[in-house]
DNA sequence: TATGAATGAGAATTCATTCAT
DNA sequence: CATGAATGAATTCTCATTCAT
């Protein structure tokens, strides 16, 4: 096995145990015996314990950032909105794994971990305040404190998220007609709450 | 010290240290420094560490059980939301380290916490359910997939709580006009989404 | 309770669950609690947990000293060592919680125990150990090597204790007549071996 | 060192501690520190303290079991004993230190060694009892009880192991002359009491 | 490169004993 | 005398990491 193809191995062992038992109550035994290598070819490819799991994040992360596209406002609004939130939903149900694992371990960690999310976080809501900001602007979206709002767009996504990974069945598989229901329901929530209005028939008109 | 103030006193102790270093990277002895007491004395008071910290957020968990209020049809229910969540918000700014620990660490520590979070989640999100069921049966609200919508909202006011207790300024007060501030955009965003329309209007009246 | 009644009162709790649990696994906790005391209480009586313990011991070795007669060999011989051995027997059966610490418990505790019941038995075989060298040189008993010899006897005694005590039925009693059968048992195998003979009708007349 | 050799090795110096302070005031500390590796290195060959000593023991026993041979009553039965008794002699005069443990500490440490040890001795008590039994019907031995004679026995031997091991000087050799010695004294006791007789003489003959 | 035996710091927990009330 | 809260030394066991082969 090459260089690189045990390191890959490696990784993606790692990633099924972290995913199933955590990051604490995995052990760099339980990763080698999964891989079948050795104790000390781990420290070969990877610093420690703490590295591996860093390096399965930032692929993650890494994902998620070619994933989301700025919004164009002179396009479909809505349809940018659309793709993004499915681009996303996708990403994560494709990597349930390492999803769980960013959803649900990766927190507390230690305080690189946190920075690391903490600024992920950021960069995602900034794009999603920017949008905002540029909305209102715009006369599309009514005026609103966007720092606030787009934390309440991303806690709504990030909760769907977590069902999706964490509580609906492990093994199952979710439906490209669910997914779209799912993004609809959230973009409807986003867009006009729980009040009436379909974005469907927005077309980069006032919202209100 | 009696026996019961020394109680509460580790427990305090416990609880700044549970927030600041999390579950894991906390052990007994960080503990029983801080509380000065002996290593065998934190015994006496508690069977192990992972008792301490569920009596924590037991205590938590029935405050809040407390603060959340069910909403009666029948009065004015903007009000009723509005004083919900705006006891949820200063229930957990009064209890900064505890909501730090509910949010960024207790998850993922064991199953029986896992569970107790998801039932308690499960709760609030019932509630949530229900309410927008019996809104939308009574024609206030718009027609929606309230198991999704509950989520969202619930993803709404946990990203702000979560905004409120770990990322802003730590030990920074929240005054009451912020918190109103607060309260107001969560709920304009949960009933109006981006688009127009102030819940300050409605009295009871259809949505759309 | 009278201070004396006190002491006796814990002693007797303490040979109890000594009895059940053993020395190590019993804690003082243990022994106040049976004794419904404080725990300071119990270091106002004894000066520790190994203190206590050897004054249950003590307390048996001292009535098997005033069991054990020494043999007038001009009396009836048999019906002395008979006596002695059913007196020691019944000793032991009346105390048999402290009987089962003697022979299960009281072995590598520490040097100093082990010294005093390697004494007490070292008293009790140069007591038979002079019997026997007695007998061979009144031409009753065969010649052997009575060091030896006298060893072969309290093993064989100590083995049938043992089953009295710890083996057979914890709180069953043995029946007088069940006692003689096993004091004719031991005699007859002491004297005679597995060969023929019957002590009855021994009187002070050579064995062989 | 080899990992065969290593164990071994641990598993003698375990064996020393052990029959030097006793199962309970052994700590693992005092086994790696003699054994001269590391805390961790112990708990790669065995589980805990338990397991060493289980595996010191049944080591023991499994000895023990192979040196035992069934009396073939065809042959010279009195031969065979003989062979019998000094095989057993022979062993533990050459495991001295863990015959210290079996006859001194494997008592009353927990409710599986005790277990064991009550079935080993049951095991042997019953080949003894049988053979006693079929003394008896083939007219060769007096009729008696022979499950209390054949723990007379058996403490017998006890005892003469006992001085051997633990009471007589720690590191002294005792001759093959002397353990004819101890043999025949412990048969004569066994065949013919404190009475006349000489085993030798027998060949199958009746002894009464 | 690969191995896996060895390491040892550190964690949780127990319990005999003390001492202030 | 009696209490029982407090102590802290001692013990067991784990596991990330190193290093000789």
């Amino acid at each position: 096995m090459k260089k690189e193809d045990r390191r890959i191995h490696v990784l993606e062992c790692a990633s099924e145990v972290f995913a199933k038992k955590g990051y604490h109550e995995t052990s760099v035994s339980d990763i080698v015996e999964r891989a079948r290598i050795a104790r000390g070819t781990f420290y070969l490819y990877f610093e420690n314990k703490r590295a591996i799991f860093e390096e399965l994040l930032d692929q993650l992360i890494e994902k998620l950032d070619r994933r989301i596209k700025r919004i164009n406002p002179e396009d479909d609004v809505a349809r940018q909105l659309k793709a993004n939130v499915r681009g996303i939903i996708d990403l994560f149900l494709d990597n349930r794994e390492l999803t769980k694992i960013l959803v649900h371990e990766a927190i507390g960690l230690d305080e690189g971990f946190d920075k690391k999310l903490a600024q992920l976080n950021a960069r995602i809501r900034n794009m999603v305040k920017a949008s905002l900001d540029l909305g209102i602007e715009m006369g599309i979206l009514r005026p609103c404190n966007t720092s606030i709002t787009a934390r309440c767009i991303m806690g709504s996504v990030r909760e769907v998220i977590n069902y999706l990974v964490v509580e609906a069945e492990p093994g199952s598989h979710v439906s490209g007609k669910e997914r779209d229901s799912l993004v609809e329901q959230l973009m409807a929530f986003s867009l006009f709450g729980l009040s009436g209005g379909s974005y469907n028939e927005l077309n980069n008109k006032p919202l209100w």
